[in-house]
DNA sequence: GTTTGTGAAACGCTTCACAGCG
DNA sequence: CGCTGTGAAGCGTTTCACAAAC
């Protein structure tokens, strides 16, 4: 449909298009580009949408929807060329360009992170590790020295931070937020069990470990208790007019902040 | 409107009622749970939606809806009685009894959710630390020891693990999470980048930390495209026909896998 | 007056189903 | 024939707006 390129007719001033894709869309497009990357190293070149659903966990018509946002060259018959959709989709995610990561808040789960290979190969650098108590600042992990929070401005603009991620305490989130905020980063990835705000323009994402647990939990728990009815229902059924609650929902997943692959057992 | 009871006709068998709660519901409770634990600490007694949706990032229709889905008994007039609403919402997740979680894959990310000091307060314990790699079986982290891999289905049983977190390279997911389901583990929250596949009644969350990053790369891109837009057609604007492309979608957010809180500049 | 609970409208996403193209 | 691209239908979620309750 679009993909980069207006219209173009003489007489006008043509200027490029980004294209405007549902946010639904926008999170599913990552997993592709993961899927496509595997499937490419095992030689593939094409692939049709059937086979790309399947490695992504979705189904084909999902695909070929989001893919025809992009303005989609698959070709009938055949399918999509490998090397080419990976091209496309790298390009409106903005990862043909290098990004780089400043960490905030070296505990446990920044430590991690500092050294989590998979942000490498992904187009992504932590490229700047930033703490608060001044005993971690100096501190050296892999190529990259600790600096001070108090220092952020500089180390963004030094940097080129263009992503923030927020690994303190949820007591300083906030604080860490504003100071990402004043120091001109609009991108932040938020894994303090805590809400921050934000001006507009500025785009935060939270991940939080505990509320994932609390979403398996319910659903553990459903489970359990449709075991106790099912037995219940199971010895008191023909005696007389049995009520049975809990009409099980038809509906199957969205997307989720986190990603979810949710199979429940039908009735 | 149901809460745990069912109608109670007389000369009917009455089975407990759980709660048919949407999906979007059920990624929201935990946020007000969090939000509400904050408020209760401030000694607050009592919580109209609007300012709980407030606390939670979200607005207060939304907020209404949900918890008329727990039966909810608020006080119009008044709001939510927070002790009661916390008590309610504790017990459709299923978080009254503790639940064990068992770490599979050592590496810099599983020693950082096994020191995570957000799960403990939120009711989940980390009950066991399991590995593939003889080298690091034994290894003690706070109080408990990793046992190894092929003896999961043991550690499953006597740890009574409800939940599994795979932070694996993606290459041992998939074997891991077979291993779970095998030993009867129901719940599975995967941290490796790739697709895990189930059967029906098991329940996979996943989180990828690049792809919540390539997410906010999108939207980074895609304010650094308007703004170039922008620039061009002030330099261009009343000369002739100009092209303006990527009309902004006026969509806000759904949930998603991972929460969001996005906001981004009005045109 | 304030705030809840909820029908009904609006919206976006998913799925269907098939025309169109290779 | 196989597979893409896409209108149109179907669903779930969000938002509106207001009557009912305190």
């Amino acid at each position: 449909m679009n993909q980069f390129t207006g219209p173009g007719e003489p007489g006008e001033m043509v200027v490029p298009e980004f294209p405007d894709l549902p946010e639904a869309t926008v999170t599913r497009l990552p997993e592709y580009l993961r899927a496509l990357h595997q499937l490419a190293q095992s030689g593939v070149e094409t692939i049709s949408s059937e086979t790309l659903a399947a490695a992504a966990g979705v189904n084909s018509a999902k695909v070929r929807k989001d893919l025809s946002h992009l303005g989609s060259y698959g070709t009938r018959g055949v399918g999509y060329e490998i090397a080419r959709l990976i091209r496309q989709i790298e390009q409106v995610l903005g990862l043909t360009q290098q990004r780089n990561v400043a960490l905030i808040g070296i505990g446990n789960l920044g430590h991690a992170l500092a050294g989590y290979a998979g942000f490498v190969n992904r187009g992504f650098r932590v490229s700047a590790l930033v703490d608060a108590d001044p005993a971690r600042v100096g501190e050296r992990l892999g190529d990259i020295t600790v600096t001070h929070i108090d220092d952020l401005a500089a180390t963004v603009a030094e940097k080129q931070i263009t992503i923030g991620v927020i690994t303190t305490p949820a007591s300083a989130a906030q604080e860490v937020a504003d100071r990402l905020v004043a120091a001109g980063v609009r991108s932040i990835l938020n894994f303090a069990p805590c809400v921050v705000t934000v001006p507009d323009g500025v785009d935060v994402r939270n991940v939080d470990l505990a509320i994932e647990l609390q979403i398996l939990s319910f659903h553990e728990q459903r489970r359990a208790f449709d075991r106790a009815r099912r037995a219940h229902a199971d010895g008191a059924a023909d005696s007389e007019g049995v009520t049975l609650a809990t009409p099980r929902r038809t509906g199957s997943r969205t997307h989720a902040p986190a990603r979810k692959a949710r199979k429940v057992v039908g009735p």
